[in-house]
RNA sequence: GGCCCGGUGGUGCAGUCGGUUAGCACGCCAGCCUGUCACGCUGGAGGUCGACGGUUCGAGUCCGUUCCGGGUCGCCA
C-alpha cells in the first residue's frame, strides 16, 4: 500500500520547499512542454498542486494515466521557477519521485469537461452528477450549503431552540399539495403520506410544551416544478415558538438571517432590521406581487378610472394597471419583446404608449387612448420621452401582469436595478379568505391554521356578508428577498372554537376539522399556547446567496424538471413481489 | 394539461434564400516543443443534423406528426 498523504492539494507554500510529501487527488491535466517534461495539475478537495515530471522514467509512469484517474505522488516540495500568482499553490511544485494510480479513470473521453460541467447539458451533468461535483465550481454551493445550515443550526441553538426531528411516514393530509404516498404492507389498502411541512407536528409540540422548535426539515410535495422550485422534495428550516406574537417570530429570524447573509452573501448590502413590512394588498397595488423585488425602483399605477369611456375595449369594464419608465429610448423591437415576453409569463397581453416631444401620445394603443391622454398625463406624471406599458384584465390578472412589466421593465432599462444587494421585506396582512377562481365560493385564502385577527369576534361580526370575510386578515407573513418568496408564516389559530368558527366561514363544520385534522384539533381541547411560527426555504435561501438562478445548482442531487432522477434511474419499475406485498396493481390507463 | 423556446461529432455553438464534401471552438488520438499554468504548433479520428412522414430534381434548412429537454401558466393549504 502506498503511503497516506501528509498534504492536501491546496496547503502547500514557499515555506514548504525542500519537504518530502505526499499528495493524492485526481489527475486535472497534463501540460508537456517539450519531451520528458511535463506539468501535472493534481486536484482533491482542497485544491490544486503542481507536479512537475522532468525524467524519462517518470514520463514512461505518467503517459498512459488518463486524466481524472485518482493517483498519489510521493516527492518533494520545490520552488518553482517561474510563479503563478492566481494559484493558492502557485509557488511551488512537486518533484515527484514514485507515482500510483489509486482508481483509473477507463474513459478517455469524459461526458463533459470537469472545469467546463456548468455549460454542458442539463441531462448529461445530472446523469454524471458524481463528475459534475467534481467541479469546484458547482462543489462550492454544496459546501456553501453546508456552512450555512450549519449557521443556522448554531444561531438556533443559540437562541434556545430545540431541533426536534418528526417522521416522514405519516398520514397524508387533505389539503395543499398532491401527496407523495407510500404503500402500508401490514394495512392492505393503506397508505402512509410523506409530509409536505412537519407543520402539524410542531403545532403539537408547542401544545407539548416544548417552548421553541426547529428543523431542517424535508418536505415532499407531488408538484410541477419551476426554476427555483424542486418537484419532489426540499428543505426547510420549520421553526415555531410557544405564546409568541408574530413580533417575536418576526425580529428570530431577522436576527438568524441578517448574520448569514452577512457571512455567506454574494452581496455586501443586506436589508437592516427590522425589515420593511408591506401589507399584502399594498404589495399587490404597488408592485403586482405578493413576492416584490425592491430593487426595483419602479411601480405600478392604477388607470382604470382615467382610461373609462375611452373606446378602448380591452380597457373599458377592466381594471388597467400601468409601469411609467422615463427617459425611455429603447427601439419598437425591444417593445415587442417586452410585450412578447410578458404574454409568455403570463398569459396576458400587455399594451403600450409612448410620450413625443409635444407631450403627446403616439405609438402602440396611442389612438385609442386619445380621449384620456390629459387624465393619463396628470395621472402618471407623463413627461415628454416617457414610456406607458399597460395591462387590463380582472383586478388580480391586471395587477400581476403589471408586476411582471414592472419587473422586466426595472431589469432591462438601465438605471432601475439596483442589482447588488439584499433587499428583504415582510408582506404582513394576508387575507383569510378568497374568491375560489373556479368555484366562485369563498375559500382559505392560504392556510386554514392560521388565526384571523381580530379572533372570534372579527368572524361573527364577519359572518354572513363575503364583503366583510374578504376583508378580515390573518397574521399571516412572507419574507421576501429580491423577489422570491423565502419564508413564510403565521401565528396559528390555537383555539378549536375559533377554529370551528373559521371552517363555519367556508362552509364547512365541527366535523370537517376534526376529519382533517384530528391530532391537532383533539390536542387544542386540552390546553394549547398561542404560539406561532414559520419556515425559510433552505435551498431559495442558498439560491440567493449563491447567485444562482437554478435551484438545481444549490442541491447535490436534484431530480430534473419532471421529477426524474437521471443519476438513480428513478422512479423505475419493481418486481412483481414488491408490488404484491404491499397490495399494489398496476392499472395504466391507455392513452387516448 | 395549455403556451413559448430549444434538440447539429464527446461538450458548447454556427449553418444565409432549400443547392457541391455540414463549419468553428474545446475535448480525444498521433507527432513536435525544457517553465507551462485556458500552454503552444502540425496532423488525424469522430455526425443517421432527436425520430417518423411529407413537399421538392434536391431538406440540417420548408410543412405535418411525435419524442426529449428548459422556461412559463395551471398547480405549489
Amino acid at each position: 500500500m502506498t503511503q497516506s498523504r501528509t498534504h492536501n492539494c491546496g496547503e502547500l507554500r514557499i515555506a514548504d520547499a525542500g519537504k518530502k510529501v505526499t499528495i493524492v487527488g485526481w489527475l486535472e491535466n497534463i501540460r508537456e512542454v517539450g519531451s520528458n517534461f511535463a506539468f501535472l495539475v493534481v486536484r482533491d478537495f482542497y485544491g490544486t498542486t503542481q507536479v512537475v515530471v522532468e525524467t524519462e522514467e517518470m514520463m514512461q509512469i505518467v503517459k498512459p494515466i488518463t486524466k481524472e484517474s485518482t493517483i498519489s505522488v510521493e516527492g518533494t516540495v520545490r520552488e518553482r521557477e517561474s510563479k503563478n500568482a492566481k494559484q493558492a499553490t502557485g509557488d511551488i511544485e512537486v518533484v515527484p519521485e514514485k507515482i500510483t494510480v489509486l482508481g483509473k479513470c477507463r474513459h478517455s473521453q469524459l461526458p463533459f469537461e470537469i472545469n467546463k460541467s456548468k455549460d454542458a447539458d442539463e441531462n448529461v451533468r445530472l446523469k454524471y452528477r458524481y463528475l459534475d461535483l467534481r467541479n469546484p465550481a458547482v462543489k462550492s454551493n454544496i459546501v456553501l450549503r453546508c456552512q450555512v445550515v450549519a449557521e443556522l443550526r448554531r444561531l438556533m441553538t443559540e437562541k434556545g431552540f430545540l431541533e426536534i426531528t418528526t417522521p416522514i411516514l405519516t398520514a397524508s393530509s387533505p389539503e395543499g399539495a398532491r401527496d407523495y404516498l407510500v404503500p402500508a404492507r401490514n394495512h392492505p389498502g393503506k397508505f402512509y403520506a410523506l409530509p409536505q411541512a412537519p407543520q402539524q407536528f410542531k403545532q403539537l409540540l408547542m401544545t407539548s410544551g416544548f417552548d421553541k422548535y426547529f428543523q431542517i426539515a424535508p418536505c415532499f410535495r407531488d408538484e410541477d416544478a419551476r426554476a427555483d422550485r424542486t418537484p419532489g422534495e426540499f428543505y426547510q428550516m420549520d421553526m415555531e415558538m410557544a405564546f409568541a406574537t408574530q413580533n417575536d417570530v418576526l425580529t428570530t429570524l431577522e436576527e438568524v438571517l441578517v448574520p448569514v447573509f452577512e457571512k455567506f452573501g454574494k452581496y455586501s448590502r443586506i436589508s437592516q432590521a427590522p425589515f420593511r413590512h408591506i401589507p399584502f394588498n399594498e404589495a399587490m397595488e404597488r408592485y403586482g406581487s405578493d413576492k416584490p423585488d425592491l430593487r426595483i425602483d419602479l411601480e405600478v399605477q392604477d388607470i382604470t378610472a382615467e382610461v373609462q369611456g375611452c373606446g378602448f375595449g380591452p380597457f373599458e369594464n377592466a381594471t388597467v394597471k400601468a409601469v411609467v419608465v422615463d427617459n425611455f429610448t429603447q427601439a419598437r423591437k425591444w417593445i415587442d419583446k417586452l410585450l412578447v415576453d410578458v404574454e409568455v409569463q403570463t398569459g396576458n397581453k400587455a399594451c403600450w404608449v409612448k410620450v413625443d416631444d409635444q407631450g403627446n401620445l403616439t405609438g402602440g394603443v396611442s389612438k385609442f387612448l386619445a380621449n384620456c391622454k390629459d387624465a393619463l398625463t396628470g395621472k402618471l406624471s407623463l413627461k415628454p420621452g416617457s414610456f406607458v406599458c399597460m395591462a387590463a384584465g380582472k383586478k388580480l390578472a391586471a395587477q400581476k401582469t403589471a408586476g411582471v412589466i414592472r419587473t422586466m421593465l426595472g431589469k432591462r432599462v438601465p438605471g432601475h436595478f439596483d442589482e447588488e444587494q439584499y433587499a428583504l421585506c415582510w408582506i404582513v396582512d394576508f387575507p383569510m379568505y378568497e374568491m375560489g377562481e373556479e368555484s366562485g365560493e369563498l375559500e382559505f385564502c392560504h392556510n386554514p391554521f392560521s388565526m384571523p385577527q381580530g379572533g372570534m369576534q372579527a368572524l361573527l361580526d364577519a359572518e354572513g356578508n363575503t364583503e366583510k370575510l374578504l376583508a378580515i386578515n390573518a397574521d399571516q407573513y412572507d419574507l421576501v428577498v429580491n423577489g422570491y418568496e423565502s419564508a413564510s408564516g403565521a401565528v396559528r389559530n390555537h383555539d378549536p372554537e375559533i377554529m370551528v368558527k373559521a371552517f363555519e366561514m367556508v362552509g364547512l363544520g365541527e366535523e370537517d376539522v376534526k376529519a382533517k385534522f384530528p391530532a391537532m384539533y383533539n390536542a387544542f381541547t386540552y390546553g394549547a399556547p398561542p404560539h406561532a411560527g414559520a419556515a425559510p426555504g433552505v435551498d431559495r435561501l442558498i439560491m440567493l446567496l449563491t447567485g444562482e438562478e437554478s435551484i438545481r445548482e444549490v442541491i447535490t442531487f436534484p431530480m430534473n424538471k419532471n421529477a426524474q432522477d437521471l443519476m438513480m434511474d428513478a422512479p423505475t419499475t419493481v418486481s412483481q413481489k414488491q408490488l404484491d406485498d404491499v397490495h399494489i396493481a398496476i392499472a395504466i390507463k391507455e392513452k387516448e
